[in-house]
DNA sequence: GAGGCTAGTGTCAGCGACTGACAATTGACA
DNA sequence: TGTCAATTGTCAGTCGCTGACACTAGCCTC
């Protein structure tokens, strides 16, 4: 087995899509199990037995437990990079994101859907942000992540990264509001995706303002 | 053993000296094997035999692995937020969280020295960085961090965190600069106590430009 | 200053995450 | 059909971490 978690080629050969099977059996057990019981009460042992497979084979298909909490949201990162990548080259950075951004959670739904159930995707969410083992690595990857988006938006403006803040600090400052607003859903009551798509656009909205001078009675 | 990792009252009993000795020893023996084998291939286990205690009580001073690691940075983090509750109340925002960043690099060297000497805690810094595991935690602790300081803008400014998100925005959007102004410190050449702090400046002082329009020749 | 109290420590047993090694199975392909 | 290579299971072992229990040593009282 190597890296070959990518986009499914229609069919290829019986080993291949029995290793595909047994993949997408284990993210979905141990999501379930995840959200039934909690990510610290639940052993691999579990996942494994509830897949019928050995301990020793979720280990070759998942580095670590962890691994395998991540597995949706890896589809999802990689949409919104691709996302980006979509956006008309004349626009500004911020714009750029923002407009990458909307795009993503309109069309998220079918990219998470192959994988596992959309609701099942959402619990999970949670789960990730109450536990803080899983808080952590998902801090991480969200800075993986921003390091490609910076990437790509110094590629845009024809800017050398090493050399040029700026890309980084755009996307900085973004993803900070994004996990702000990503937050405040998961701990809110309406857990839709439209409600994540509009606190998205609102607090994206309103950046620009808080960054600059006071906010008490007067400007602003 | 409770919860007394503060500052020291002169002396005490004997008792309690003994346990701030014990716990000074190992963090610095801690951070001593990590940055000289790396943090993965130092086991508990060495680190309590270089004080000459059970690892059984490794884990009562620590309640894991990671946590000695973070022990210097732990100080650094209450210093910095002690710096900002010290900036005058008429102060903007963004100014006092600048403000405050600077006030705190000025005289952490004092509140980390009485620790670890201040050289092993710059390798750590680049320990912490370069090792995905506490990267990770880094990540969490520095958002935990945030929160905190969130509360104080909030409190500062006379506004409700629950209702208003500007408080959050504003120092999500400044801790990703400073995050991006502390990794190209600890990849770059000069290591030293100012060149961070000159970094931070000078970062801080480009994300309003940064995070409007163009960039290319025209505008800004 | 002897004796009791209790905080702090060591020892031991055990769980769960993870890994290397090796043998058994099973697609793939000539 | 037989060979080759990829997958898998089994086993043994390391490391992080925890509960239980016994022991030691400061501390406090009489």
């Amino acid at each position: 087995m190597t890296t070959d978690q990518a986009v499914a080629p229609p069919s290829a050969g019986l080993r291949e899509r029995k290793k595909r099977r047994t993949r997408a059996a284990l993210v979905r057990s141990a999501l379930e199990l995840f959200t039934r019981n909690g990510y610290d009460h639940t052993t691999v042992d579990e996942i494994a037995e509830a897949v019928d497979v050995s301990q020793r084979t979720f280990f070759r298909y998942f580095a670590n437990k962890e691994e395998v909490a991540f597995a949706a949201q890896e589809a999802t990162d990689s949409h919104f990079f691709a996302a980006l990548t979509a956006r008309p080259a004349g626009e500004a950075p911020l714009a750029a994101l923002r407009g990458a951004a909307l795009d993503a959670w309109d069309t998220i739904g079918e990219a998470v859907t192959e994988l596992v159930p959309p609701d099942l995707y959402m619990r999970m969410y949670s789960v990730i942000e109450s536990t803080p083992a899983l808080l952590a690595v998902h801090l991480r990857r969200t800075a993986e992540l921003e390091e490609r988006l910076a990437r790509e938006i110094a590629r845009r403006e024809g800017l050398d990264i090493e050399t040029d803040p700026r890309p980084r600090l755009v996307v900085a400052a973004f993803s900070g509001v994004i996990r702000v607003a990503g937050r405040l859903w998961s701990e809110g009551e309406d857990t839709s995706m439209e409600a994540l798509r509009e606190l998205t656009a609102f607090h994206l909205d309103h950046v620009g303002a808080a960054l600059t001078g006071h906010w008490s009675e007067r400007q602003e």
